[in-house]
DNA sequence: TGCCAGGCCCTCTTTAGGGCCTT
């Protein structure tokens, strides 16, 4: 059985840390060969003001903030719940920043390797319309399990289309179930190496 | 004052530009 996989997604006050942005509500969950076994979700006070128009987006607001647990609490248990597990999130760009930057506020080391979803699916899906992660569940039928825009839900769609994408490789292209290594492997190809290496397997089992 | 991300990826490219993706 592979090691578990942690898929994380962020509310935020903004687009950066960088800029004085900060995490409202985080959501986690672990996967397992595809399967959730575990969840974490908070939402966190720091004392940055949401602007309206996320708060429109997200549903979470200043006054549902001013009720949460600190940051520095909720980022504790966060970290703990991960471990050392490898990480994935739907853009990691930008959630590895907020990951590192929540945990660098209270002296935490926040190490873990990061897997994109958005990487993997341009290369596992080039035709897809979208792919932004509510598009791109829907364009796979894969299950809303939330409102879009919260940290749990979102990072359970991310979790599906990271199982889905892991099960492509396998049923479709002959692989083995892939592990976070090799995923990470993949998102470096570039989308026209990966779809050359991919094709012809393909057309061969199709025949 | 006014503005404010940044990495990826395609193409009418590579001495660049613009759309995508995350809040």
């Amino acid at each position: 059985m592979p090691s578990p996989i942690a898929v994380i997604d962020f509310e935020t006050t903004g687009m950066t840390p960088a800029h004085g942005a900060r995490a409202t509500e985080v959501g986690i969950v672990l996967v397992q060969q595809g399967r959730v076994v575990d969840r974490f979700a908070s939402l966190m006070y720091t004392g940055v003001p949401i602007p309206r128009f996320i708060a429109e987006m997200t549903g979470i607001t200043n006054a549902m903030l001013r009720e949460a647990p600190p940051a520095a609490q909720v980022m504790r248990e966060a970290a703990r719940f991960v471990g050392d597990a490898p990480m994935v999130a739907h853009n990691a760009a930008f959630d590895s920043k907020f990951w590192q930057a929540e945990l660098a506020l209270l002296g935490l080391a926040a190490s873990q390797p990061y897997a994109c979803t958005v990487l993997l699916s341009r290369r596992i899906y080039p035709d897809a319309p979208s792919h932004k992660l509510g598009r791109l569940t829907d364009h796979l039928g894969l299950p809303r399990p939330g409102r879009a825009h919260r940290a749990l839900a979102d990072a359970e769609m991310a979790a599906a289309l990271l199982a889905a994408m892991q099960q492509r490789l396998q049923d479709s292209y002959g692989l083995p179930w892939p592990d976070h290594a090799q995923l990470m492997q993949l998102q470096r190809c570039t989308p026209k190496t990966l779809a050359r290496m991919l094709q012809p397997t393909l057309a061969v089992q199709s025949e």
